[in-house]
DNA sequence: TACACTAATAACCAATCAGTCATTAATGCG
DNA sequence: CGCATTAATGACTGATTGGTTATTAGTGTA
């Protein structure tokens, strides 16, 4: 993998690689760890290149700034899953519920467990500090999210199956455990003493239970009983 | 108010004022202010002590280091709602239902809608960067508000008006919007297009109401068709 | 092998900021 | 009034960091 170059003999790469194409993915990657685990402000840039083996110099040959570096990650990180979204909105032809249902399983699946998540609690926090990031985020990520579940609830009251007089509110009530789950889980969750951690699975099934139950037309079913109870320890 | 100096027959206050036991509930209170406008690595302390009328080192007189500033004011702003939260708990006794209803509005009027909420919302945001300050908020404010909504929710199962078989995760899902409404507010929420503002009230009102039909044991009421719905534009 | 091109580097700059300390000046007391 | 006490100051330090640039060294071509 390593092309051992003939300076010393030794198992030595050489100093200086040129590999242009490579590495902008290697920096967003490096990024996107740095900005989860520390936040925008608390990352230095420095670090960054530094992770994707690179000097400080060469971060700022592919990216003329931090900012523009972090909006580089997000489109990057974040986008796809929303493209994803939309798609599979135009696509699947189940029942509105159980769209829902699957919207936000793969919501929690593919986007929520991983670190990609992490952007959601950073923009969180400090979009107060930094405007231009934060109208940015707006614009890019949550008007297109927001889009896309109040397509999902609207296509449940046009079926009859949702009877929602304030969708825009619904969209929020929808958001409200998700974004909850995802800031717990990226801030005070590692510090909660083991026996108060959240069961995200159990979590979001309880919220959906009691969420669809709140918005399902009286002529549609969903009576089982279970709906919020799980038998758990 | 302003004792006029002889040193310069204008209305020129003196310029060194010795206020011992004003100070610190000064520089308190423009902590507050700014480390919820600009968060705790954001916030300067020279601008805290600036604000507060005093020089960098006088804040260094009355509190050693800007970690120990920002445990004094979550003493200060967050301790006494907590302190009234279980007094409430202790002396009402109305049904469990609307002692829960009563507890949510009062901490919205009382604490989410003024500055204070900020630091929930700080927290949220720096709680990685900062250990020490996470592990003294979960202690000293998480572990003390979770065990009142629990003390709440306990009164409901004992009396038989709620039926909860995981109290712990119902905790969580109380919390959750309570959550989620703080950080929005003080984060995307002044980005946002007015057309697109989440209205609190309204907000938690169907929370709320959703929350309340999941836990209501069957013999109790609660059947009223208003539950979720409200006439809105 | 020699050369041109440019990817990559590392030293550097200017700005920022938590915390310190010697100095200054209110204040209360005799 | 005059002095001792101590509240308050602000200049200073050392460490950090976003961004720049002159220099260095891989790489492909002839």
């Amino acid at each position: 993998m390593v092309q051992l170059a003939p300076n010393e003999d030794k198992t030595a790469p050489p100093k200086r690689e040129r590999r242009k194409n490579a590495r902008p993915g290697e920096l967003l990657a490096a990024a996107l760890d740095l900005f989860v685990e520390k936040g925008f402000a608390g990352t230095r840039v420095e670090e960054v290149a530094l992770r994707a083996g690179v000097s400080k110099g060469t971060l700022f040959l592919y990216f003329p700034s931090k900012e523009e570096l972090f909006k580089a990650v997000v489109r990057e990180y974040i986008g796809s899953h929303l493209r994803a979204g939309f798609e599979a909105l135009a696509v699947r032809q189940e029942p509105a519920a159980a769209l829902l249902a699957y919207c936000i399983g793969q919501w929690w699946e593919r986007y929520g467990v991983t670190k990609a998540s992490g952007i959601t609690k950073l923009m969180m926090s400090e979009a107060a500090n930094f405007p231009e990031l934060a109208a940015f985020y707006q614009q890019e990520v949550i008007m297109p999210g927001r889009a896309l579940i109040r397509g999902v609830l609207q296509r449940g009251v046009d079926s009859g199956e949702f009877v929602i007089d304030d969708i825009d509110n619904a969209v929020y009530i929808v958001l409200a455990p998700l974004m909850f789950l995802i800031l717990w889980r990226h801030s005070m969750g590692p510090c909660s003493p083991t026996s108060q951690q959240i069961d995200p699975a159990r979590f979001l099934k309880s919220q959906i239970d009691i969420l669809l139950r709140g918005v399902m037309a009286p002529t549609h079913g969903l009576r089982q009983g279970k709906a919020t109870r799980q038998s758990g320890s």
